[in-house]
DNA sequence: GCAAAAGTGTTGCCCATACACCCATGC
DNA sequence: GCATGGGTGTATGGGCAACACTTTTGC
């Protein structure tokens, strides 16, 4: 019994993964998503907070974490029966993870590279990173956890192009700050702004209290990136 | 490795859910979802599927499957460390189960009554029905299961029913029918139409091919039963 | 005719889109 | 002034709730 860990983050505008590289068989300096086994009188939660800390140093307590899905394909690992159970983790630009035990690497790399098959993934940690991404786009139409890949205080902006990161398409500013604004509890306002390099000044925000989008902020109007 | 089976159906109207009553300890005696030990060589699904067949013989080919969650709390069960992976099973009003090896009886019952706290479900079998309850709500919403809870061929009526049954309130019969049938591959007419006791005939129609309701069919206008 | 359920038409409202436009800043 | 991103206003259109209305049956 394992647990695997989709851990997400946009840097540079991109929607990227984090993934470990392989220091032993199976699978050896083979790209991986971080995991491990699950220890005696430990919640799979537990588990996944303590692979969490222990492969890649980040702290749990700040990220989103939640269950994605079971994976119990007899031949999905050589070694044997061993059922993994995936989470998801969200979280802002993290400082750069450092290597673990059983990991010669951790790295960032995007999800676009990850998925394109230049590089194989191990085990079944493809499919596992699919469903990842389809759950990340999921819950940024119905939840408010696209904050939690804000570093704190955030613009508008920012989260806009969050957004724009995970589900790949450009989004209207000003319909979309219309729509965060309206749905009470997602932005507390701090009354700070920020000062950018070019262009005017942006409110600031903090996580607000909700965690639901009612209505859902749909990604139905998808119009291309280079509209 | 243990999967356990929420199971649903709508009888008179009402959303059920098939318990056992326990012969063995733990809790024996005690009303149970079905459930069992995962085999070696099986998936989950598949050990989903044969608990289907076994505890209940009802044919899992003809129902909606799916995975729900994992449940590892290391004192849900008294003998030990037994992780649980939850599925849901939705069905026509099926025939009366018979009893399987571990079950003493097995019996539908209303979810109402089940989560009534009139008597107590073993294990965390409770916290399993209620997540059970949300995500077949959520699936009405976004796909087009419902369906599922209907024998074929089947009205608007009886697809209505079972939305009225699972969500717990009464939906406009003219808007309803207007959303479903303007989703494509929803309903696929048959030509024939039903002659009730009493009423206008209805047409008839067999399950499409669409999974996805687009756009969802959103339960926000939620007026009380007893409008 | 009457009751009951199926099915259609219509109206008004809300809300999302699209886009024009204004604002505040650095250079 | 100009470029740049932040932020506001607004017209249009589509969808949905509400409900009046018609249709088709058994009795």
């Amino acid at each position: 019994m394992t647990v695997d860990l989709v851990i997400f983050t946009v840097r540079q505008d991109e929607l990227q993964v984090l993934l470990i590289e392989r220091g032993n068989e199976p699978y050896r300096r083979c790209a991986a998503l971080p995991g491990g086994f699950v220890r005696d009188g430990e919640t799979l939660d537990e588990a996944a907070l303590r692979e969490l800390r222990e492969e890649t140093a980040l702290d749990g307590r700040k990220l989103h974490l939640e269950q994605l899905h079971a994976y119990s394909d007899p031949e999905r690992d050589p070694r044997g029966r061993i059922i993994t159970v995936a989470y998801l983790a969200l979280g802002p630009d993290l400082p750069l993870p450092v290597a673990g035990t059983d990991a010669a690497a951790a790295r960032w790399m995007p999800v676009s590279t990850a998925l394109g098959g230049g590089m194989p993934l191990a085990f079944d940690h493809a499919a596992i990173l699919r469903d990842g991404l389809e759950r990340a786009r999921w819950q940024l139409e119905h939840t408010t956890v696209a904050a939690a890949f804000c570093p704190e205080p955030f613009t508008v902006g920012d989260l806009r192009r969050i957004y724009e990161a995970v589900w790949g398409f450009k989004l209207d500013p000003s319909n979309f700050r219309r729509k965060v604004t309206r749905t009470e509890g997602f932005l507390e306002p701090t009354g700070e702004r920020r000062f950018p390099e070019v262009g005017r000044p942006a409110a600031l925000y903090r996580r607000g209290v909700a965690s639901l989008l009612i209505p859902p902020l749909l990604r139905s109007s998808e119009f291309p990136v280079g509209r």
